[in-house]
DNA sequence: ATATTCAAACAGAACGGTCTGTACAAATAA
DNA sequence: TTATTTGTACAGACCGTTCTGTTTGAATAT
């Protein structure tokens, strides 16, 4: 077996495994299996199967919140207001693609968040770090009179963020995006300043 | 052993476990020892740990839709946009007192829905059961123009309703429904038609 | 009223399978 | 050589489910 197993490779593969299945339908054997590791590597290099999600975490967060930031820097001809509701949208849109599996850390926080407090606490601040990454979109389309700059703006961040996945979870169950993004234009649509 | 295990009390014992721990977080053990009831028993009444599960998110729903209905028809005083927002509110005022569980089916949908689809199917029926209980309440909102009655009302119902699980599932993670509570206070604010 | 029958409810040990984590020897690197 | 990494087998716990035998209580027969 000639795979070099650094750390990062198996966990972007281990992240994949976890966003599919959840994490206690997921086991040792078939990350393992997956990735050409043996159990002796793997217990080598990590030092329990909830570490290892925890690292996983930390990865989605981190490129979670660098395609975030891309992708609401690109289009800069476009105004703050249609990046932030375009990024929403394609966020949606991918759904049919992934199986509608939502969102990892939604997904993760649910069936681990109650009982490991470990799990939990990573669960969280990788949110607070999505919420940290749009707020600056968020302040640039208050700044360019799309959005209201009479409110706070970290609190418009929050309902759109809170909205989202909720609209997430919904085409989720429903196995339906079209109706979320329904839901994301009605929201923006009542927050744009009225010319 | 004198207690009477009817499959109605063992299913609300139940959910109550499901509710805090998810599904695979919680044996049949745990079940039995605390409902008093041996696994001969238990799978003389329910077929499987699955089937259990199924039955006790439909007596979640219909508790639920039964909440639902009740109190938004309370207070018939107020208008049906107060009594709309007030009722978001006291749901996501209860969290602190239920350990940030968040909302069951949602828990569910998110550990088990993309995996099993009996499941899955069962928990998307409660959602909708959830929204078409909310739905005449906002037609009554629209009437009494509160709300924007030129906007289908099924519309605004998903909106409030992906708001609020999301500023719920937000409530739960950062264990503080104070930020939750503001913004579902921003989405009404938002919604409702200025004088 | 009393005895008999019988199906459903129940108890709880046992089973088969799966899981994480470990032991330890072999392989490789230093 | 000595230290580290890897491969594999396996320990030990856990879990959902099944199985066998027992209790129970109502229906039926005497």
């Amino acid at each position: 077996m000639n795979v070099k197993h650094n750390k990062e490779n198996v966990l972007k593969t281990g992240l994949d495994l976890f966003c599919h299945k959840g994490f206690n339908s997921l086991g040792i054997d078939e990350i393992c299996k997956v990735t050409g590791m043996t159990k002796g590597a793997f217990y080598n290099a990590f030092k329990s199967k909830e570490q290892f999600l925890i690292e996983a975490i930390v990865l989605y967060a981190k490129n979670n919140v660098n395609r975030i930031k891309t992708q609401l820097q690109a289009n800069k001809k476009d105004t703050a207001y249609n990046r932030l509701l375009q990024f929403y949208i394609s966020m949606l849109e991918v759904q049919p693609k992934v199986n509608f599996m939502g969102c990892f850390i939604n997904n993760i926080m649910s069936e681990l968040g109650a009982t490991n407090e470990n799990v939990g606490i990573a669960a969280t601040k990788a949110f607070d770090e999505f919420i940290e990454a749009i707020e600056p979109t968020v302040k640039e389309a208050q700044r360019e009179n799309e959005l209201d700059a009479n409110i706070n703006a970290r609190q418009i961040t929050e309902l759109l963020h809170s909205t989202f996945y909720g609209a997430l979870t919904r085409a989720k169950s429903s196995k339906d995006h079209q109706q979320s993004i329904h839901t994301m234009n009605l929201l923006f649509n009542n927050l744009k300043i009225k010319p």
